[in-house]
DNA sequence: GATAGTTTCATACAACTGTTTGAATTGCAA
DNA sequence: TTGCAATTCAAACAGTTGTATGAAACTATC
């Protein structure tokens, strides 16, 4: 009853302090302290430092998800069971862009946490990161009814691009805007998400196959 | 004068063990007992442990940044000193992919620690990717040049967009390779380059400012 | 108000970390 | 060979880490 006060204050504080500092030199020492707890709390609550950053990162993986897949279901009801293809991507990378980016999120904790998550990698995250096939499959069907004719490879790695640039925006966000000196509005996550979802659409129909024959306007170089 | 073949022994015995087993979990008395010598040595002739680190990294960074360069030199040159943007782009992301992919590259412990590199992020080796910037200023400044009216916030979406499927398809080669069951080949290397390159060319080329306006075949979608 | 179960606490544990030390050894020049 | 510097070595250092323990405090039920 009441340890649920401890239990909550080790994750605020967790989040809190791995969203600042990162996993790397983050101790459960650090945690108690700021969570006002005891040390021992931390297994006694959660069985292991692993287990607790393990429950950290999937509340907030599991409402991405939910988040995608409901955005998903909307833009396939209302097209009759059948979404676009730009909506289906835009499903996909809108909720992690919208969670982690934008002047309003800036302050929250857990977009702070989930970008240090995409960027440090530490063990208990990869493992669960690995369970997330089956979620990424339920997009790859939906692409395949949005554009039947095309080959499976292309929507793979439609989707793959996809996951790149919407990753690599929020891993690298100091980067681009140190890079291009504020050219880059990091804070216009809307323009952002179309941008990518832009990309991402002309990726899966800009030419057939473009790896094998390259038969649009850009013809691929020699080797070497 | 001899101490160069414990230093190089210590290098070569650090590399092969960061590249299998990450910088995570492999400690100096992990090396020096791969390179067989005496664990006093790291310090004695790198100072530390993370300027070990840092030494392995530059080396490998440097070699790549190099063949990058020279690319885009050799294309600028071809085109007389106007490199087409397809090119610019090959020459971004060729050395780097090709590095790091491919059936021959495999077994190389080369590749297989900057992709360690490229997963993990330790802070010896944040710093230097921070000092990277000038370095992708030269590719700004040629894609500026081969694309004159494009507005320059364009120019660095799209380089950075090239860098995002250029990474993410290295980090995340394994997690690609299960979702697409094989059907994305991860090794044929020409391939993936071209279709890298032919994705940026048309998130370059595709619709003026697709942020701003979206005046192209795909429409922003409203929020939320 | 005694009892049983849960939660907190201070403390200890055992292992591991990168780094330092100072003596021993080696290599090379004079 | 002597002398001096560079290198190697075993050992210890100083600190940190996550986890375990067993007693104490609390809570709720009967």
């Amino acid at each position: 009853m009441s340890s649920d006060r401890t239990r909550s204050a080790i994750l605020a504080a967790a989040e809190r302090l791995y969203a600042d500092r990162g996993f790397g030199d983050v101790t459960l020492r650090d945690i108690v302290a700021e969570a006002n707890v005891n040390l021992a709390a931390v297994n006694y609550h959660f069985g292991s430092k692993d287990e607790l950053i393990a429950e950290l990162f999937v509340t907030r993986s599991l409402a991405t998800n939910r988040e995608r897949l409901n955005e998903l279901k909307a833009a396939e009801e209302k097209g009759g069971g059948h979404a676009p293809i730009d909506a289906i991507l835009h499903a996909l990378v809108g909720p992690t862009l919208r969670g982690c980016l934008g002047p309003d999120r800036e302050g929250s904790t857990a977009a702070r946490f989930m970008i240090r998550a995409s960027i440090e990698s530490v063990p208990p995250i990869r493992r669960i990161k690995n369970r997330e096939v089956d979620h990424l499959r339920k997009f790859i069907a939906a692409m395949r009814r949005a554009m039947p004719g095309r080959d499976d490879a292309d929507l793979y790695w439609g989707l793959h691009f996809a996951l790149a640039m919407s990753h690599h925006t929020i891993r690298e966000k100091e980067r681009l805007t140190k890079l291009s000196e504020g050219r880059c509005d990091l804070n216009d996550v809307q323009a952002i998400i179309d941008r990518v979802v832009s990309v991402s659409v002309m990726a899966l129909t800009g030419g057939e196959t473009p790896a094998k024959k390259a038969p649009g306007k850009v013809v691929a170089r020699e080797a070497r």
